[in-house]
DNA sequence: AGCACGCCGACT
DNA sequence: GTCGGCGTGCTC
């Protein structure tokens, strides 16, 4: 009997993959297993088994396994079945879904290497330059990645090349797949076992007078040992005060020995803690209510005031699933990974703490993935997004805070998942509850909460019943008119910054726009640089003295005329963080600011650096786009300015409003979190806007109400599910006219669903592809599954065109 | 997706 | 002529 096995490739194809295998290997291969598979013509894949079974396939003649990669599955079957869950709810491939799972470093991609055919004996005159240049590199070096060979011929395409080398004998090629993962090494000190006796310790230390730095290293070695730990070679260094050849020179000596040893990466940051303090009577009640609605097996919605003391709650709750000996993971936002907060949390968990992050390196995650899947210890796993995807074992709690986040949905490339909605999903698959958590709730998620599908739980005074910060208006308009402004401060701003400052407070300042100016436009004939790829004006950074696109990364110097009528007239449009910040520095020359974007938390530890500033009162000030609204808890901060609120105000999206009550009360949320009464001003032209006053009497139900009014009537999420589809060419007709195909393709089936479109979005060129967006309403009288189905068939046919082959279209669900 | 193969226009 | 661009077919 044949036996063969089902396998997911991280391709975007519905299909799945069969080899075959031999019954020892059936025996041995489970699925969730991974195996090097070949693929086309050349190439080898990382392969998760989905099936093994004896079913023949028929219309196509299939290939054997390459070799089993593990020894035991490293995915988990719950896994699988989650994948195919996102698979079918977001309508892409299982193969997408595993792609965006699995941390890189866990599927390993063959390379083709060129080696030297040693039986080759050719004649030097045979060769055209090309097989010189090769020949002659594979003398000095042995192999030759594909690449290289690229770089050395000063070719793009040298396969054919190859190929043809290959086949006079001259060249061997070789598929090789390299296991990228590295443990990390650290080395350690031990005293020579000579030396272990106390007499000929003695001895050495006495012969040693000559050689000072090597008595004192022995010395110290001696004494860091005292604690049975084993000493590395770096502390011994440092506590000693002595160079490498010191230790070198010893271990040569052969009194020291070196050892070196795999450390663990995540693991090894152990922090001493403090029991928690107890909770308050809110706090308490919120508890209760929370462990019941678990009973009920439900998901539970907190909606808790900033600073009302959420964490406290959600550190009880892990601390018992620990206790218990289960998983539980903690689902955050990817900008409120700070250092702060998973230094609180390892305060309290130690070395039960497993943080997935993307800025950590590949191996570090793969050392994570090791651990969950492992499960030798109970672990609480805090991360983003892509956290959800990890191969839990008996996972117990779920926490999603700042739940209302859209960062918590993947937008490009597929999969396109809701990580709260898929954390929900999850919970189920694995019997675990669920938490979600904000001070703003997403509008979707209060809803549910409100028709008894989720229980709602709150919290509405902030901890140790500090007040809420005091949000005053200030009227552009009027302070234009009076002459009141400088630059982009009014006066009362600058008044009450004054006063902070006085106080020796902190204040935060919120413009939510990165550079100098997002338009610099020439006053003469109106003209304002556009960046080639996008359709959208280059924004102007003083800074680093460039125009820039914030979609496509195209930078260039300042123009010092006008490139149309050249003019010298050229002005700025509209202020960011960076014109925010030299205001600042000429209207508070004593006082030092920091400024927080994506152009200063680049870099690996820039954001952790930032906040200590801020932390150790090394700046004033801080200003910074929405990334400074989340998961800071700065103690000294009395002030909050907001800039201007109108641009979020004047969106033309539907959670436009959504996102500005969310942001603004979020940053005002930033002020006074210690006795004193915080204070938030927010800059506007429009006073009386409807969401600015519900944000300034943190009127959330009222706003929620107004929300949910328009929701429905506009046919918007929570009452209508949104499916996009967006279709890309670099063609403006024809991009257009592809995504109408697909309209009238999905009219003829009868399914009374509203679709609407093609429609250009505001930016309809990026990267030089052009965008067009089509739109399905779902109403809750629809089957959501049959219409998707719909939009799949039409797909399938859209593909199939050959015109329409090089038209993306991609299909998300629940777009945001 | 990623790659090979084949056809075509643009150049050392 | 040769190189690289792009359309098309295919992957167990």
């Amino acid at each position: 009997m044949s036996h063969f096995i089902d396998v997911i490739l991280p391709l975007p194809l519905e299909r799945f993959f069969a080899y075959s295998i031999t019954p020892a290997e059936a025996d041995y291969i489970q699925p969730g297993m991974r195996v090097a598979v070949p693929f086309g013509k050349s190439k080898i894949y990382t392969g998760i088994v989905d099936r093994v079974h004896q079913e023949e396939p028929v219309a196509y003649e299939v290939r054997d396994i390459e070799f089993i990669v593990d020894d035991t599955p490293i995915v988990t079957q719950d896994q699988l079945k989650l994948w195919r869950w996102i698979a079918s709810y977001y309508v892409c491939s299982v193969g997408q879904v595993m792609r965006a799972a699995l941390p890189k470093s866990l599927m390993l991609e063959s390379e083709t290497i060129v080696l030297k055919n040693e039986q080759s004996n050719h004649d030097e005159d045979e060769l055209d330059d090309k097989e010189f240049l090769i020949l002659e590199a594979l003398e000095n070096r042995n192999a030759l990645k594909v690449q290289e060979v690229m770089d050395i011929v000063d070719r793009k395409s040298v396969l054919p090349l190859l190929r043809d080398m290959l086949d006079k004998n001259y060249i061997l090629l070789k598929e090789e797949v390299y296991n990228t993962y590295k443990p990390k090494l650290e080395k350690y000190i031990y005293l020579h076992e000579h030396y272990r006796d106390e007499e000929r310790l003695k001895n050495l230390l006495d012969d040693m007078t000559r050689a000072h730095q090597q008595r004192n290293a022995v010395m110290t070695l001696f004494m860091l040992k005292t604690g049975n730990k084993d000493v590395t070679k770096k502390a011994l260094m440092e506590r000693a005060q002595v160079t490498s050849s010191v230790i070198k020179a010893l271990v040569d000596k052969e009194i020291f020995i070196e050892v070196e040893k795999a450390v663990d990466r995540v693991l090894d940051e152990r922090m001493d803690g403090e029991d928690l303090y107890e909770l308050n009577q809110d706090q308490a009640v919120a508890m209760t209510q929370i462990k019941a609605s678990f009973e009920e097996d439900k998901v539970t919605l907190l909606h808790g005031v900033t600073s009302s003391g959420k964490t406290e709650i959600y550190v009880r709750l892990i601390k018992e699933i620990l206790e218990k000996g289960k998983q539980a993971l903690y689902l955050l936002p990817e900008i409120a990974l700070t250092t702060q907060l998973i230094g609180r949390l390892k305060f309290f968990f130690k070395h039960q703490v497993l943080v997935f992050h993307s800025k950590y390196s590949l191996n570090e995650r793969l050392e994570v993935w090791q651990h969950i899947i492992d499960a030798k210890e109970p672990y609480v796993i805090i991360g983003a997004r892509s956290a959800v995807l990890l191969p839990f074992q008996n996972l117990r709690l779920i926490i999603v805070d700042e739940e209302h986040e859209t960062s918590f949905k993947q937008q490009d490339p597929a999969p396109r998942y809701h990580a709260r909605d898929t954390a929900i999903v999850l919970a189920k698959v694995k019997s675990a509850r669920v938490l979600l958590g904000s001070a703003t709730p997403s509008i979707e998620s209060y809803y549910n909460a409100t028709t008894g599908k989720y229980s709602l739980v709150e919290l509405k005074r902030r901890f140790k019943n500090i007040k809420m910060p005091e949000i005053n208006m200030i009227d552009l308009k009027v302070k234009h008119h009076k002459k009141r402004m400088k630059g982009h401060f009014s006066d009362t701003l600058i008044e009450h910054m004054h006063e902070a400052f006085a106080d020796n407070k902190q204040v935060i300042l919120f413009q939510n726009r990165r550079g100098f100016a997002p338009i610099l436009e020439c006053e003469t004939c109106g003209n304002a640089p556009q960046c080639p790829n996008c359709d959208v004006s280059l924004t102007y950074h003083q800074y680093k003295n460039q125009l820039r696109c914030h979609y496509c990364g195209y930078h260039t110097y300042i123009p010092k005329e006008c490139p149309t009528c050249s003019s010298t007239a050229l002005d700025t449009k509209g202020f960011g963080t960076e014109q925010v910040e030299q205001e600042f520095m000429e209207l508070f020359p004593d006082h030092k600011i920091a400024r927080m974007d994506l152009d200063t938390t680049r870099g690996k530890n820039s954001y952790e650096k930032l906040i200590a500033k801020v932390d150790t009162g090394a700046v004033d000030c801080l200003v910074g786009t929405q990334m400074i609204t989340k998961g800071l808890d700065f103690r000294n901060v009395d002030l909050v300015g907001v800039m201007n609120s109108d641009s979020m105000l004047n969106f033309p999206d539907f959670r436009s409003h959504e996102r500005c009550f969310q942001l603004l009360t979020q940053v005002a949320g930033r002020a006074g979190r210690t006795e004193n009464r915080g204070k938030v001003l927010i800059q506007t032209y429009n006073p009386d806007h409807m969401i600015l006053q519900q944000v300034s009497t943190y009127d959330y139900s009222t706003f929620f109400r107004e929300q949910l009014e328009d929701r429905y009537q506009f046919k918007y999420p929570p009452y209508h599910r949104l499916i996009r589809i967006t279709f890309k060419h670099r063609d403006y007709n024809f991009t257009q006219e592809s995504a109408q195909w697909f309209v009238n393709a999905l009219n003829q089936i009868p399914h009374g669903v509203q679709v609407l479109g093609p429609e250009f979005p505001a930016v309809a060129r990026i990267r030089n592809k052009y965008l067009t967006h089509v739109v399905v309403k779902i109403g809750k009288q629809h089957e959501v599954n049959k219409i998707k189905g719909y939009i799949v068939k039409v797909r399938r046919s859209f593909e199939a065109i050959k015109q329409y082959r090089s038209v993306r279209c991609n299909v998300d669900v629940d777009a945001y």
